[in-house]
DNA sequence: CCTGATAGTGATAATGATTATCATTTGCAT
DNA sequence: ATGCAAATGATAATCATTATCACTATCAGG
């Protein structure tokens, strides 16, 4: 990336002013709201060299990719399979085991990512279900 | 599923037989190819229906859905962002602090996944040579 | 200042994986 | 045998994403 264009900025902004895991399309559509349309396909290059360049991060969940923030710790998630919600949560003993799987198997890490499905607290009272 | 057809038997014995992760149309290119030629929307439907029937078992990699066997342990996946060969790890100690996490943030557990990105032995020891 | 090179944009076509449609076939149960 | 729901297969449609291409913006050098 050898330019932070007004669009990349738009859409970096937009990513590192809130806590949410984003969409190509969410942010067009969000964009647009704003006064600041941005072309889908400008999203998506941006996206992924805003991603490049270690400023963003990505997840991908079911068959879309989704960014957020990158300036914040590592961590994983929780996702709700009934409200589709997002917890995010860190385990240093987990990225610890993790890195010891990697080394019995002489395997060179790169990343990981680790994703817990089910039912969040909210979901789980609104449908009477106890845990 | 009300039926395991002829044709679902056929997915689920290449499925079963191997231990390979399977992706759609590498099943039906496969059976294809065993003269057993199976339609490409059939296959992904019984697919689908074998799934929810616990009979095979998938993961969701990149931008395309992988099936394996269900009638092994449960297991993650290291997956080699080179070659993309995929090795099975289980490590009992994180999926007991994953339970944790999920009591923690009063979160009920349906399933979940530990993806592993990096370099395998072999393509590790093949970047000295070439690519 | 111009000018040329090139990164970036935006509209849109194309792609790849997956799902929906619909006419036809299959496998039970009466 | 008959009826009927499930399943099939060809194909259209959908959805997310990438490629194309003409055009614009930015920057470095003359």
């Amino acid at each position: 990336m050898q330019r932070l264009s007004y669009q990349r900025q738009a859409i970096l902004n937009l990513i590192n002013t809130s806590n949410h895991h984003w969409d190509a399309e969410e942010i067009s559509r969000t964009l647009s709201d704003q006064g600041e349309s941005v072309g889908i396909a400008t999203v998506y290059r941006g996206l992924a060299a805003l991603e490049s360049a270690g400023l963003i991060e990505s997840i991908q969940l079911d068959n879309k990719k989704r960014y957020e923030r990158a300036n914040k710790a590592h961590h994983d998630h929780l996702i709700c399979e009934s409200c589709g919600s997002i917890k995010e949560f860190i385990h240093p003993e987990i990225e610890q085991l993790q890195q010891n799987i990697c080394t019995d198997n002489q395997f060179s890490m790169n990343g990981h990512q680790l994703l817990i499905f089910g039912t969040c607290n909210t979901c789980r009272q609104n449908k009477g279900v106890s845990l």
